[in-house]
DNA sequence: CACATTTGGACTTTATTTGTCCCGCTGTGA
DNA sequence: TCACAGCGGGACAAATAAAGTCCAAATGTG
């Protein structure tokens, strides 16, 4: 069942709103007949004109009677709801942890889709796609985009489709380097993400590792400050949370940076900054862009991590996010909301 | 799984229709890629500009790649497909039968509707709602509906709803009494029916069994003439088919007389006519109303019957009620097109 | 008997889908 | 190398469906 529950997210994405609405609607109803139609709009917070056009479908598949008293459930309807009650908590399933983690992390708004992406690679792909449809809901005009490396990172870069929408829109790396490899590097997600929307972009071209002259002379140059500019004004930034951990060992961090990020007990990383598990930064590279307290102030920050793997971390970095959307997968879901 | 479809069919049964479509696209997609849109339309008979939406969504879903060559399946698309192949036949049974007893017994459309009526009673109540709907689509203005007697046609009265659109419907009774139990009556069925329907009625008070003197009298009482003339002034008819011996015996057949329908191999049974297996009549109860000459000037007949029991007898009827439309179950079906 | 609910009809407004036309691109065969 | 057929996709008008709004008739309840 499972198998069929997933081909028909696929094939039609929006049966399953309207599955649970009507379950919501059938499950309301058994709960309080023989109840009115304004009653139940009010409390299922739809219109009462959508009500009743549901109501009225659902009467016809005579799923319920309609009486002057109100409505109630058919001998029919129970049978239905009774059935539909064990196939929702798979259907649903997604849906309602989207809701708890949203309420627990108190953030703006949480995508989960299904997986684990620990265990399974193209999930990343899915989050990536969430991801994707996300940024185009937000994007008016000439917006700037700002993204970070990580693998995550580049699936979504993947899964980014042309539309006309991108016309006017920038993608600019949100900092410079991290010390990532070349795949994983902001500035070549950056380009790929963009060639792929068919959109333009700027790159930051500033060495890893600089003495402080020259870092202060670099930022200096004109080519390059202007990059900085675009990145501050970037009204979306779309960004990787990693495991504190893995992501200092993927880095060529050096010794010492790497005991402080030990020893303060780090858990998150994200934005080449380092979190630990109460969302205090312990740590943080040195690099040119986009700072954290820059990103606090953009309008739309969306942070994309996943599998069971990374749980603690997203939690630990969300702790000072919470005007971020979370797009996430399912395994990394369950562990979020495990205690 | 074929719990999940059944419910689905009852909440969202148009959600199925658009699967079926999707499904039929990425097949056509398959088994003729790389194709364009112009080509693919005209194959899958759809508007260009639908196909176009469909296939943007699906190109949306990652289900299939847009080339200027033309469109060929993701490998995501194939495999959605293969799943798909297993469920569509489970969820397409019907609508496949549908076809198939259309084409082979030539009529004007045939619709299916899940169960054995032999088997489980309330199958009839599903055929009875969807010759409702049916009567429904069919309705305009000051329609006469003229309806039979039996126990499906008293399924049909008792899933009827009441419509703004029968304001203007006359429900009158087929043909005059054909010895039939007061509650299987054409009489009772069409005054329930019109309760039901909110709409208005004539009956027809005929004794059943009449001298020929009595009879002649009879039907020039201007009360019962009144009625046999909006009979025969019906666009709708709505009648039920049955086993001939079941029906001979059910009624107070004269000894003599069934002998006569056993003896010409009658099968069917049909407003008081009795068919043989190659759709000839073979005997003719005598009463008023709507004759058999008649009803094949009728615009829409309905006749509704289902139950394994009952296929050889739809069969041998509807071989000459080419322009009927036949509403059955799944177990009258499956017989139908077993040979 | 009056009141508070109920459903359901009717009409307007808004959103979505579909039809229609056309443009620019690309691979193919002369 | 060039022309052409077939490709996708943009743009806008027309048709259709959904939702908002208001009101009337009916019915159970105090």
């Amino acid at each position: 069942m499972r198998n069929l529950i997933d081909v028909q997210r696929k094939l039609l994405p929006d049966l399953l709103n309207i599955m649970q609405k009507r379950y919501e609607i059938l499950q309301h109803i058994r709960l309080m007949q023989p109840i009115g139609r304004r009653t139940l709009s009010t409390n299922l917070g739809i219109s009462e004109r959508v009500l009743r056009s549901e109501v009225q479908f659902l009467k016809e598949q005579n799923l319920l009677d309609i009486t002057p008293t109100g409505m109630s459930l058919t001998a029919e309807g129970s049978d239905v709801l009774k059935q539909l009650e064990d196939m929702m908590r798979e259907v649903l399933g997604l849906k309602e942890l989207e809701k708890k983690i949203k309420n627990r992390l108190q953030l703006r708004d949480v995508i989960v889709v299904a997986g684990d992406s620990d265990q399974s690679p193209w999930v990343k792909k899915e989050m990536g796609r969430a991801c994707v449809a996300r940024i185009k809901e937000l994007l008016e005009g000439n917006t700037i985009v700002a993204v970070t490396g990580g693998t995550t990172l580049a699936a979504v870069a993947e899964m980014m489709t042309p539309d006309s929408k991108y016309r006017d829109v920038l993608f600019v790396p949100a900092r410079g380097g991290l010390g990532e490899d070349v795949k994983n590097q902001a500035n070549t997600i950056c380009a790929r993400m963009a060639e792929k929307a068919m959109g333009r972009y700027r790159l930051l071209h500033v060495p890893d590792q600089l003495s402080h002259e020259t870092y202060q002379s670099i930022i200096e140059e004109p080519a390059i400050k202007e990059v900085l500019d675009l990145i501050k004004a970037s009204s979306i930034v779309i960004h990787g949370i990693g495991d504190a951990k893995t992501m200092a060992e993927r880095r060529k961090t050096a010794p010492e940076e790497m005991e402080k990020i030990e020893k303060n007990r780090a858990v998150a990383e994200a934005f080449g900054y380092y979190f630990d598990q109460e969302g205090k930064v312990v740590h943080k590279v040195n690099t040119v862009g986009i700072q954290l307290e820059d990103v606090q102030k953009v309008k739309h920050v969306i942070a994309v991590a996943g599998g069971a793997s990374k749980a603690k971390a997203i939690k630990a970095y969300m702790k000072q996010a919470h005007h971020s959307v979370l797009i996430t997968d399912e395994g990394a879901a369950k562990e979020l909301i495990r205690d």
